[in-house]
RNA sequence: GUCCCCGUCGUCUAGGGGUCGAGGACACCGGGUUUUCAUCCCGGCAACAGGGGUUCGAAUCCCCUCGGGGAUGCCA
């Protein structure tokens, strides 16, 4: 299956859809991603429209916050509320007198009457229906009202919702590019259902198939959670004689209990991952690579080659669990590949926050620095740890290096090493010389030796290589740490 | 309950009738490098949900069962 089966009539046109009533979700920026990645592969615009029809749930700083993270995940688009563009506003709120059109014309035409059941009385039926243990469908209550019915209700204070009136015995044939056909009838759909809310919102399942009409969406890819809906999308479409997109359902992402990414699956949104110290591309990498693989069997790739290389008709029909394990593998990996430079830029909010000077820092020592433990961290977050030992003159001795610095050998080493760097070691030849001249004056070797001087001058028993720790740390630093464990072991 | 989707190692996946005694990656377990840790390298463990067909031959096609997920909102 070709996947963009429309190419040669017309231009391809994709979208993305959030709707900002919160922060952008690992799942949503799954969906996000491969429509990038699928407009980039075959140049086509991709629109960003902001579903935020529920008024009470929408906000603007949510919006705000949703497009600044597809900003730092790399993804760009070519029509937005933020950019503009020709088949504007991108924005629902904005749209409403457009689909107050649409809803005049299925009222009309009989495809949309409205109702004046109330909540409480849709409760009730769904109790009811749930008691006699049959589906719930609408049951067409309000389908035939008579003007005298209608009046009598608006005097009772009650506003109507608008229902699209669903036809019976038709059936609804979805030739989905990932599902395959997919077939639903009519009489499943649970029965007329709402369109327009009783405030006059309009609601998402009913303009969703106007919006990517007149905004003139070839192709939709969502999430498969949508594809229920889609047959009574198809129903409106049909009912005023809107063109029909192709369509593309992505398997869901799961939590590790196999539901539904959540909230409650601890870290779900893009900021969280942000501000643990993920780097962009490693998120979208992974993401991207959920639900598919590069012919070659490579992972780690970029996203000019995702898009060259990913096919629809490759993503699995099958629900993926989310492996933070791989993530952070990944991201690791990322971190250990990135330019020094650039990497060191990334890492260097995270020494501040950890309350280290890092702007009255060497810039090329700095670098070393981390270029010497970079391949411990997997988040940028990581590094306040791994850097520490070179942040502060004094290290404070872990448990693990005090049990150790207290036994015979330890002892004659700290004295060893306090009369060097007092006495015979400069600032140039203490690097090269400091272990040596102490293995040579104790005849200590081995773990017996390196152990030790490890902890006095790092505070661990674990840390990067001696012999380039040292000279990071420098002459100064390395007399003053000596001098404290010295003091300390009197 | 009903409708829809899905089922290959613990996880992400490759595979689409014979080349599969099922390949790769993460995780895990060994070993090497590092006189430490991490990195890196090498090796190992580990799967076709079950049952029926079709076929000379099934992980691959069909059916059923079971299992998982989604939808069933005046949310998107």
């Amino acid at each position: 299956m070709s996947f963009p089966r429309r190419q040669q009539e017309k231009t391809m046109r994709v979208r993305f859809a959030p709707s900002p009533t919160g922060f952008l979700h690992i799942g949503n920026a799954r969906t996000a991603i491969c429509n990038f990645v699928i407009a980039k592969k075959f140049d086509a615009t991709l629109v960003l429209r902001v579903e935020d029809t529920d008024m009470e749930r929408s906000t603007r700083e949510s919006e705000i916050s949703i497009l600044n993270d597809l900003k730092w995940l790399g993804i760009e688009w070519n029509e937005g509320p933020d950019i503009g563009g020709d088949y504007g506003p991108y924005r629902q709120s904005d749209r409403f007198d457009i689909y107050r059109e649409y809803t005049d014309r299925l009222l009309r035409s009989g495809n949309a009457y409205h109702c004046y059941c109330s909540p409480e009385d849709l409760d009730a039926m769904r109790a009811d229906a749930a008691e006699q243990n049959r589906p719930f469908a609408y049951p067409g209550k309000c389908r035939n009202l008579s003007d005298a019915d209608k009046k009598r209700f608006e005097a009772e204070g009650r506003t109507p919702t608008v229902r699209f009136r669903v036809p019976d015995g038709e059936t609804i044939v979805v030739n989905d590019l990932i599902k395959g056909r997919v077939v639903f009838g009519s009489e499943n759909i649970g029965g007329d259902f709402i369109i327009v809310r009783s405030d006059g919102t309009p609601i998402y399942n009913y303009i969703v198939i106007i919006d990517d009409a007149l905004m003139k969406i070839t192709h939709v890819i969502r999430g498969e959670d949508h594809l229920p809906n889609t047959p009574k999308q198809v129903l409106i479409s049909r009912a005023l004689g809107l063109p029909e997109p192709e369509y593309a359902h992505l398997a869901l992402v799961l939590g590790p209990d196999r539901s539904k990414l959540s909230k409650r699956h601890g870290i779900t949104s893009v900021e969280m991952y942000r501000r643990e110290g993920y780097l962009p591309d490693a998120l979208f990498n992974y993401l991207a690579m959920l639900g598919w693989a590069a012919e070659s069997g490579e992972e780690i790739l970029s996203p000019d080659r995702i898009a060259r290389e990913i096919q629809i008709g490759n993503l699995a029909k099958s629900a993926a669990i989310f492996d933070f394990q791989k993530l952070k593998w990944m991201n690791g990996m990322y971190i250990r590949s990135y330019p020094l430079s650039a990497i060191t830029d990334l890492f260097i909010p995270y020494l501040r926050d950890a309350g280290y000077p890092v702007d009255s820092m060497d810039r090329g020592w700095l670098e070393r620095v981390i270029d010497l433990v970079r391949g411990n961290c997997e988040v940028l977050s990581d590094i306040a740890g791994h850097a520490a030992m070179f942040m502060n003159d004094i290290v404070e001795p872990d448990a693990d290096a005090v049990a150790m610095l207290r036994d015979d050998d330890s002892k004659k080493i700290i004295d060893e090493a306090y009369r060097l760097i007092r006495s015979e070691l400069t600032a140039d030849n203490f690097a090269s010389e400091l272990v040596g001249k102490i293995k040579a004056s104790t005849s200590l070797k081995g773990k017996k030796l390196f152990m030790p001087v490890r902890a006095i001058l790092t505070g661990s028993q674990h840390g990067p290589e001696l012999d380039q720790a040292i000279p990071l740390i420098g002459f100064e630093r390395c007399k003053k740490r000596i001098e404290y464990i010295y003091e300390k072991s009197r």
